[in-house]
DNA sequence: GTCCTTATCT
DNA sequence: GAGATAAGGA
């Protein structure tokens, strides 16, 4: 079923989006044991789907423009070593930390309507994809790499499982003590994850607040952010509390990699 | 009558 | 949350 909806994807990516019709559809697939109305109902949750992704890159993108604007001040104080060393800030400030909101840069890399740069659909991006989750058979899956934003100056912690539970607990105890910053607008545990680009969305350095440094200089962030942009990354939380397996397979699923079963009858 | 989209139901 | 179905419009 995996399989089928890659196909459908690749099809709707074919026709692009908005002309993508399920008789054309059906006909691109072609497989026959399933109907217009089954690739019609498909149609409509993928849309669905589609629109609550790009309205929260829109908010993540608006949460950076804000910033910019507001917030701006490029630096604050204390080296990214995770210090923990609260200042006094400005409320403003310590509500919208620098490095949860890059620049626009990763922008770029936005390509809502690329079939999520999968190596099926563009080979060339082979190399940035996570060896499990390539199309073909492959060997187990990669370690999750370290956040650079969490650890500045030190580097990946020791190879883990992506799903493995106890990685994200171990991650949310380490950072736990650094306390639960809120943003107004924003649900306080609102679990931030850095997408793998080859997935075709941008690394998600985007969010309300990374709970374990606030203040970080400008070299760890532009470090930080030329790092995300340059690795395959995985799904990782930032947020408070280590998100269940079905919230990081929820996550995926937006971005391509389905949780939604089509099935022949 | 056919096809698509949207809303609603299961 | 996902698939099926009904309703309305082009």
């Amino acid at each position: 079923m995996l399989e089928l909806h890659r196909r459908f994807v690749e099809a709707v990516e074919q026709l692009s989006v908005d002309e993508a019709v399920p008789s054309r559809i059906l006909e691109l697939m072609g497989i026959h044991c399933l109907t217009r109305h089954n690739i019609a109902s498909h149609l409509q949750k993928y849309r669905s789907h589609r629109k609550h992704s790009l309205a929260r890159e829109a908010e993540a993108a608006s949460w950076s423009q804000r910033r910019q604007t507001y917030g701006g001040d490029g630096g604050g104080g204390g080296g990214g070593g995770g210090g923990g060393s609260k200042n006094i800030m400005s409320p403003w400030v310590v509500a919208s930390p620098t490095i949860g909101f890059p620049p626009m840069r990763p922008l770029q890399h936005f390509r809502p309507l690329h079939v999520w740069g999968h190596p099926s659909m563009d080979p060339s991006l082979i190399h940035i994809w996570p060896k499990h989750l390539l199309p073909s058979p492959s060997p187990p899956p990669p370690p999750p790499p370290a956040a650079p934003w969490a650890h500045p100056t030190t580097h990946p912690s020791p190879p883990r499982p992506l799903l493995d539970s106890s990685f994200w607990h171990l991650h949310y105890q380490r950072h736990k003590r650094f306390g639960t910053p809120t943003v107004p607008g924003i649900p306080p545990n609102d679990a931030m994850y850095r997408l793998n680009p080859g997935i075709g969305v941008p690394p998600r350095l985007t969010g309300p607040h990374p709970p374990f440094d606030f203040h970080p200089s400008k070299e760890s962030i532009d470090a930080a952010i030329g790092d995300a942009l340059s690795k395959p990354w995985l799904p990782l939380p930032l947020g408070l509390k280590p998100p269940s397996l079905d919230s990081v397979l929820g996550e995926l699923q937006l971005h391509g990699i389905p949780k939604i079963p089509l099935n022949c009858a």
